[in-house]
DNA sequence: TTGATCTTGTCCGAATCCCGCCATTAAAAG
DNA sequence: CTTTTAATGGCGGGATTCGGACAAGATCAA
């Protein structure tokens, strides 16, 4: 079974889904079919999850450990798998991450996988970029994506990575 | 001759039919030609249906005993009795089963046999899916065939068993 | 020359459709 | 009343279609 509970940040208000087995999912609105939970007591994922979130986004917080409960393709999957491991602070491209699942020419159907992602910033989502430079799309809006990604620090502005050498 | 009894439960309203030799049915309407019962003192199979079904509800049970008395054609019947083999918590497809009965191309039928089914719940047709992870269809309504699933912690749902591994 | 924008080419995964299968049952012949 | 035909499902698998959170190349302006 699922619940759900929300929390307000400062980049907008965010649910959180969780089952037995662990958190399954964050998301910029709403899930109209999952109930909502009336207290977190219960719901000692979901308080770990909100306290891991609230200690990123106050930039106290590199790495995840609440544990989580993916559900989708095997595709989606390994995707998904794949972007747990690009690091803080750090960007690819949506072609990287088709070569890193061995499926190269795959990247425009990275993309898709990526905006199904059920796991907002624990699953950084937001760390793929284009590979010309230029941010791609983001289910929760280009600016909180934008956000996300100066709050990490990343160079990711065109122009920017010359910067490093300057 | 027939007799039914009609049970509630958290599940629905049950109506258990027995004969002389054994339980024959549990449907989720009352069956029009089949005389209701007064009482079930002279019924002992269905006070022992009625309690083990109860039990296996209340998670109290996972094997049942109460003598059955199936009625069919050979077909129907050998898919029953390969329904009977499937274990609590587990799941088989329709294809599976057609397999099983050495008919591998009459998975259609099989779901056919499936939806004529008159003992629910102890000739476990709910734990027939479809190979791709769909629930399929289930005489009482696929929220009934969930619950049951669930009650017995099995996992169906698509991508559920692969995301194991994650 | 550089880069910002646009256009077109391609490539996948996922969702749909279609046809094949097999046992029943209802309907139609004979 | 018996036999045949046709239609109907609690499915499966292959083929087809569809829709992108891309990418490289062309275009045009500064």
């Amino acid at each position: 079974m699922k619940t759900q509970w929300k929390i307000k940040t400062k980049i907008g208000d965010l649910y959180l889904v969780a089952t037995e087995k662990g958190l399954s999912g964050i998301f910029w609105k709403e899930q109209a079919k999952i109930p909502m939970a009336r207290s977190f007591k219960d719901y000692p994922l979901i308080v770990q999850a909100v306290l891991e979130i609230t200690e990123y986004l106050d930039k106290q917080r590199k790495v995840f450990q609440v544990p989580l409960d993916l559900e989708g393709t095997p595709f989606q999957k390994s995707v998904w798998k794949c972007l747990l491991k690009i690091p803080y602070g750090e960007t690819r491209s949506y072609a990287d991450l088709a070569r890193s699942i061995k499926n190269p020419k795959a990247s425009r159907a990275v993309g898709s996988a990526n905006a199904k992602n059920p796991i907002s910033i624990i699953v950084p989502c937001h760390r793929v970029i284009r590979e010309s430079g230029e941010l791609g799309g983001y289910a929760g809006g280009l600016k909180i994506k934008e956000k996300l990604l100066a709050l990490e620090g990343s160079m990711y502005i065109k122009g920017n990575e010359k910067s490093r050498d300057v």
